[in-house]
DNA sequence: TTCCTGACTGACCGACCGGTCAGTTGATTA
DNA sequence: TAATCAACTGACCGGTCGGTCAGTCAGGAA
């Protein structure tokens, strides 16, 4: 087996590996893991299953090696969100849109995270999904924390339920946006930002310091 | 095949189709559709598996019937909310803490159901999820109405949107729980009833209408 | 008593699964 | 030029998959 990080391509065009990942990518994200065939995926990738295994010891080998590359290629994006000195108001609003764009924009990244996370997590996966939320997590709690200690913000509440509340709201609506679709009440299901905006004025004004407004 | 509804039970003890689902319904909410076979699901069961295949056309015929048992027990439960004529804040709070406790109490069928969510929802599925969400968010968004009719709610805000946030709140709670626990930031992850209280009083903060206060 | 029907079983099927292996190819190096 | 080595392939393996089938068996109707 080769090196996953060498960058050799010296038969096919674009490397091999990264071919071979992608395809992964998109059908495991697809169909679920035990739902997917090596053949599947050498075929989607153009090269023969045997190679595959050249490259992967095994079909658990890849699957760790995909959620790796797609846990990295999301961090180095959304990561280090800009922690402006302004009001937290609008850096939490930004961080929701922020955050929810790039939800829908790797969505096949998502589903992936997703599937993991309801299923029992076998240590391993646990820690590569916990590094990619953990990050962004710790970010906005210190936001929000801050929020605190400026006496913007309730100073009664838990910060990390907060950040919580605001990230499940942007998870919840990118996968039950399917089925929101067909419900007559709902009329959002393709609004992503207008959907991002009443929820985050909502949860503004429910965690907002007495005596703060805001507009509207 | 067999009438699905049959209660005969000729030969075996407790009806053999009972057995059969309630396997079933264990094995695929843990590990998903094509991670198990129907070998397991017989062995499970303590049944032959061509007895299997005798009372259900197809591995996806069973898989659908699980579902639709599963979705009949959850609503049966659960459904129509006791919607009380007094305050809208309480009627919230309630139907949060039930919505909560329900999850986690038949937490298979619950990952049963995100697991289809995150897939395509080959339309027959998704109208059986589509039901069972849609009896419950319909009661939901019926409250929220009623306390915007009465001025007791913001009345500028979607109240399928409101519903979708106090449920997006739970249901997170419960998929992102075995993650949570690994956060420093999180101690909220083994206190569900904290974790309402307090989601609650926040999203009431942010909808009820000016004016109006609310304990603490 | 005979017959019929539905619950139930073990043996079996072709297809496909994850994974292996002997061998080919083409660039690199000695 | 010869040797080496990684990239790569087609053929193949044992095992398991979803599904079938001939046949056994118990109970109810005639």
């Amino acid at each position: 087996m080769t090196s996953e990080t060498a960058t050799h391509q010296t038969r096919s065009g674009s490397s091999t590996i990264a071919r071979i990942l992608t395809a992964a990518e998109a059908l495991f994200a697809e169909h679920g893991f035990d739902a997917v065939s090596m053949s599947a995926i050498a075929e989607a990738a153009s090269v023969s299953k045997a190679n595959v295994f050249h490259h992967f010891n095994s079909k658990h080998a890849l699957y760790q090696a995909t959620l790796r590359r797609a846990c990295e290629k999301t961090t180095r994006q959304l990561n280090h969100m800009v922690i402006q000195p302004g009001a937290v108001a609008a850096n939490l609003g930004e961080f929701a849109e922020n955050h929810l764009e790039s939800i829908l924009e790797h969505d096949q990244f998502a589903r992936l995270i997703l599937r993991e996370i309801l299923s029992d997590m076998p240590k391993e996966q646990l820690k590569i999904a916990q590094q990619v939320f953990g990050e962004n997590f710790s970010d906005l709690v210190t936001i929000i924390r801050r929020g605190q200690d400026h006496r913007e913000l309730r100073a009664d509440l838990d910060p990390a339920l907060v950040a919580t509340l605001l990230v499940g709201a942007n998870v919840f609506f990118f996968q039950a946006r399917n089925v929101f679709r067909h419900f007559p009440e709902v009329n959002f299901a393709d609004e992503p930002a207008h959907y991002t905006r009443m929820m985050v004025d909502i949860l503004l004004r429910g965690i907002l310091a007495s005596g703060s407004e805001k507009k509207t």
